[in-house]
DNA sequence: CCAGCTAGAGTGAGCGCTAACAATTTCCAA
DNA sequence: TTGGAAATTGTTAGCGCTCACTCTAGCTGG
């Protein structure tokens, strides 16, 4: 007989502690307005009872269940991984409770199903951590007015909305390459139906004409299949090209590994930067020079800001976070022709 | 005014479709016994209404959450990431939900506040993904009568466990190595606190003796940095070693950096094999032979073992998962001295 | 023709909590 | 003193659902 022996109830710590219930659930709650003394009763009441109070009896009388959902797509890439977990570990540390749910954003149905998941579950808000605006869009609606805070758009058509600066950091990873000496700079670019890949992209565009160079870019995706097939291809010479920002580590490597391939030498004949840090970057041969997201500060933040909309609040719009250089050893300055 | 407007009810579908609210919730959970045109009356009220059952009443009512709840450890790791989001995607596709929650199992502390977090929730199941048995012995103190399922752990205490046959996985990784001529080969291994880590290492002993060859090997532990300290010190010619079975990718990618290095060709001097098939073993220099694990698979089946278990039904344990070999050019027959 | 079933549907009592309000106590100024 | 505001505690009524019942009608067989 497995009966789940329901534990101790706010009645039975009431009793314990000769106060009503709803004196109990003030201190579980932090209600001001409560002696010292009593508190501390209903507390040791608690603690004697191994009182842990039912959250489906808490959801159910105050429509709130502190959970918080996740919709995330692309969830095994470096950057929305780390998010997903930094918002999980925050919701943790904020006594909510994160649900995360995989999306394919280009698939209406899944991303539908996705909503329905959390808000069956009667989700409080919903962190969506997409490049993709229909996707966000198409959520906004179907959630009615539960708040969404979305991750990572530079595009912030409404204030829920925490980005990484990667424009900036874009702009950061131009200027290092130009710090060095490098004049004829390209970028492999992420594809353009993300923000990310178009938003480094202008940060680049941005830095080359700040120095008067003329920016050149090529599109791929975000796959070292991408980086390769561009890399085999690449006729450095033509531009006169001695440095490449690539959007991000993953096409590095593909240039790095199409580089090896031709006998091209890094950074000796062209430096590359990559773009995320993703842990094994440093472990390339060469290690990668990179730019680094602190996505465990981005979390914090997309979480601050949905619990604050869910209470009604309204937090001015934090600042951006700013991406940093990680200066390993695939760019050094241009070797002298 | 954000009153989260409640929707429809129970009651509200009831009267609607003329049934009692009883007749209402035996459609909804698909209970026998009602009559098909009252089932369906009832089903066209609540699409008219667009009702959805409220969880946390449900919950309240059953005492069973559908929320289960996932500890993970070293979350940030190929395997256990790939684990948490194919059990996520299988709660989904079964209507539950998963609540993930990451813990360092070297801190009884952490993995305490992750139980906590959880029970908090009201979990009806809990799957582990940690190769820590006191954490796991540890949770199954802590959580009473609330079931478990370990993954990947090759030490099946209880029924209650799935796991990747890792020693299988070492010895077809062994055995392939033995195939291609190899005769003195080194095994790297993880630390030997992971039971993974030991269970590959037991298959490429076992493989090794089989064949009437002498295993050696050399505890590291999973990074990419330990493979490369490991890869610059190595001395091959000692043992006149000729291949390296290394106890995952990132160990390998660390001999791969090291060999490099020193001048070391892969595989024309020294074949390597790696363990978990992480997305960009294929891009590196040379690709990686490497060991791929079915982690949907496994998830699928972690969650069907602990829904059986929830619901008081005792399963078979179901079969062990057999790693799959992928082969690429970092291994080779040895070239002859 | 009626006892005895059974499929189908209804009734009422909670599950454990919060929210609104009511009641009581405390404390201080008039 | 004493009135009354402020602080503290208690009371009551659900939240939306499931569970354990009861009730009804139709159908069987003796």
């Amino acid at each position: 007989m497995s009966v789940r022996s329901r534990g101790p109830n706010m009645y039975d710590v009431a009793k314990l502690a000769q106060v009503s219930h709803q004196t109990v659930s003030r201190v579980v709650n932090n209600h001001p307005n409560t002696r010292e003394e009593t508190r501390k009763r209903v507390l040791d009441a608690m603690e004697q009872l191994g009182y842990r109070p039912n959250q489906a009896a808490r959801a159910l009388a105050s429509s709130r269940s502190r959970i918080i959902g996740i919709l995330v797509s692309d969830a095994d890439f470096f950057g929305p991984a780390g998010m997903t977990r930094a918002i999980e570990s925050v919701a943790q540390s904020i006594n909510h409770f994160a649900v995360s749910c995989s999306i394919d954003p280009d698939s209406e149905g899944s991303v539908l199903d996705g909503i329905d998941h959390l808000t069956g579950l009667g989700v409080d808000g919903v962190v969506m951590i997409t490049p993709r605006t229909d996707a966000v869009t198409l959520a906004r609606a179907q959630l009615g007015n539960i708040p969404i805070v979305t991750v990572d758009s530079m595009y912030r058509v409404d204030e829920l909305s925490v980005s990484i600066d990667n424009f900036q950091g874009g702009q950061t990873a131009t200027e290092h390459l130009i710090d060095l000496g490098h004049r004829n700079i390209l970028h492999i670019s992420g594809p353009s139906s993300w923000f990310e890949a178009t938003a480094r992209a202008s940060g680049y565009a941005a830095a080359m004409r700040t120095h008067r160079l003329t920016p050149r870019i090529i599109e791929g995706d975000w796959t070292p299949e991408a980086g390769y097939e561009i890399g085999v291809t690449l006729d450095l010479d033509a531009y006169g090209t001695t440095a490449i920002f690539a959007g991000n580590d993953d096409l590095a490597l593909g240039l790095l590994h199409a580089f090896a391939d031709r006998g091209i030498e890094v950074p000796a004949d062209v430096s590359i930067i990559g773009y995320d840090d993703i842990p094994h970057a440093a472990y390339w041969n060469p290690p990668l020079t990179t730019m680094r997201q602190d996505f465990a500060e981005l979390g914090e933040r997309a979480l601050t800001l949905l619990i604050d909309a869910i209470e009604g609040r309204k937090m001015p719009a934090p600042e951006t976070i700013v991406p940093e250089l990680v200066e390993r050893s695939s760019t050094a300055a241009p070797s002298a022709e």
